[in-house]
DNA sequence: GTCTATAACCAGATAGAC
DNA sequence: GTCTATCTGGTTATAGAC
C-alpha cells in the first residue's frame, strides 16, 4: 500500500523565501479562507514585510494559483499510481479511494484549499484546474464500467456513482479535524470497504425494499 | 414521498425589508461567499442604500447567524418529517437520505451558506449551529443501530459510516449545478440507493477481495 | 531581495436630515 | 424607515532607498 506523502508540497520550490511564502500562504487559505486571508497575514508568516511577497510573486492570486497547480498535480499523480498498482476492477478501485480519501485527510489543508476555493482561481488557473479534476472523473467512470464488463460490478448509472465516490471523498477535506479523530489510513480503509459496498454486483436492491 | 419545499426560506418574515435583505444576502453570499460580500452589494439587491442594511440587522454578521438558524431548522424539520413516515429501519434511511439528498441540489444556495460559512458564524450563532448539526449525527446513528438490531443493517462502524452518509448528501451542494445537472429528486433517489447498499447485511466483504 | 513608506481604494458601520 | 454623507480603519499593491 502506497504511504501517504508526508513531504511538504513546495520542497523542492527555490528559492527559500517562495517556498516559505506558498508554505505560510497554504496555511493561511486552509485555516481562514482566501478572502479571509491578507497579504500582511501570508507575509508574517513568512518572516517577510508586507511588499516581500511581491517579489516573488505577482499578486495573492497568484499564491492562491501556483498552491492550486501543486495540490492538483500531486493527489493526481499519487491516485494514478495507486490504481496502476491494482490488477482486477475492484482491486483498482479500492486502491484509489484508499489513496484519494486518505489524502483528503492528511492533507486536509491543501485539499481544503484546492476544493473550495475554485471560485477564487483567475480563469486561467480555474482552466487548469478543471482539466486536471475531469482526469478524476475520467479514472473513477473507466474502472467503473471495467467492472460491470467484468460482471464484478453492477453499477447502473456510472456517471452518477462516479460523482458520488468522489464526492464521498472530497467531503473528507472539510469535516476532518472537526469529528472525533480517526487516522487517514483508517478513514481510507472505512471508504474502500463503503465504495465497494455500493458498487459491486449481487448488491441491487428489491424495488420495494 | 414528501415534496421539496420550494417556498422562499424567509416567507413569512416581515417587515419585507428584512426579508429581501435576508433573501439578497442570501444570494450574494451563496453566489460569491460570505466575505466576498459587501453590505453594498447586499443592500443594492434588496433595492436599499448601504445604509438601509443596519436598521434591520446589526451587522452583516447578524445576516449570516439568521440564515444559519433558518437554513438549519428547515432541513432539520424536513428530515425528521421524513424519518417518521418509515416504518422499518431501512425504510427511515432510505427517505432520509432521499429528503437530505434532495434538499441540498434544491437549495444549494442556502445549503452552500449553512455548510461551508460555519467559520464566518459569530461563537454564539456558531454554537447554536452545532447543537443542531449534532441532531443529525444522532438521527442517522440510531436508524444505524435500530437496523443492526433487527438484522437488516451489518453496520461495523456506525459512527464513521453515519459521518460518510451525512457527508454524501452534504456535497451535493458543493458539486450541484457544475456536473451534468440532474433534478434533485434523481440524486435523492440514486443516494438512497447507494446508501442502502452501503449499509445492509449480506454485503460483507471477504478480507481478501 | 528586502526593507520602510505610502498610494489608491474599499470595507463595515454610523450620524443626522427627512 | 429610508436616505445622503461620512468616519475609521483595513486592503492590495507600488515606489524607491539600501
Amino acid at each position: 500500500m502506497a504511504a501517504i506523502d508526508t513531504a511538504s508540497l513546495f520542497a523542492d520550490v527555490e528559492p527559500a523565501s517562495s517556498r516559505r511564502l506558498l508554505q505560510a500562504a497554504l496555511d493561511a487559505f486552509a485555516a481562514r479562507g482566501y478572502r479571509a486571508t491578507t497579504t500582511r497575514d501570508i507575509a508574517r508568516r513568512a518572516g517577510l514585510s508586507p511588499a516581500g511577497v511581491y517579489v516573488h510573486f505577482g499578486s495573492k492570486a497568484d499564491l492562491l494559483g501556483a498552491i492550486s497547480r501543486v495540490g492538483h498535480d500531486t493527489i493526481l499523480r499519487m491516485s494514478e499510481q495507486a490504481i496502476a498498482q491494482g490488477e482486477d476492477p475492484g482491486d483498482r478501485l479500492s486502491r484509489f479511494v484508499r489513496t484519494f480519501a486518505a489524502w483528503h485527510a492528511a492533507h486536509h489543508g491543501v485539499a481544503r484549499v484546492i476544493q473550495y476555493e475554485l471560485r477564487e482561481l483567475t480563469p486561467a488557473a480555474f482552466e487548469e484546474a478543471r482539466e486536471r479534476r475531469r482526469r478524476f472523473d475520467e479514472i473513477v467512470q473507466a474502472e467503473l464500467r471495467r467492472g460491470n464488463e467484468t460482471g464484478v460490478f453492477a453499477v447502473a448509472d456510472v456517471a452518477g456513482t462516479a460523482l458520488a465516490i468522489l464526492s464521498l471523498c472530497i467531503d473528507v477535506a472539510r469535516w476532518y479535524g472537526t469529528a472525533p479523530r480517526r487516522s487517514p489510513a483508517a478513514i481510507g480503509d472505512l471508504y474502500a470497504d463503503l465504495v465497494l459496498r455500493m458498487v459491486r454486483s449481487g448488491g441491487e436492491l428489491d424495488e420495494d425494499a
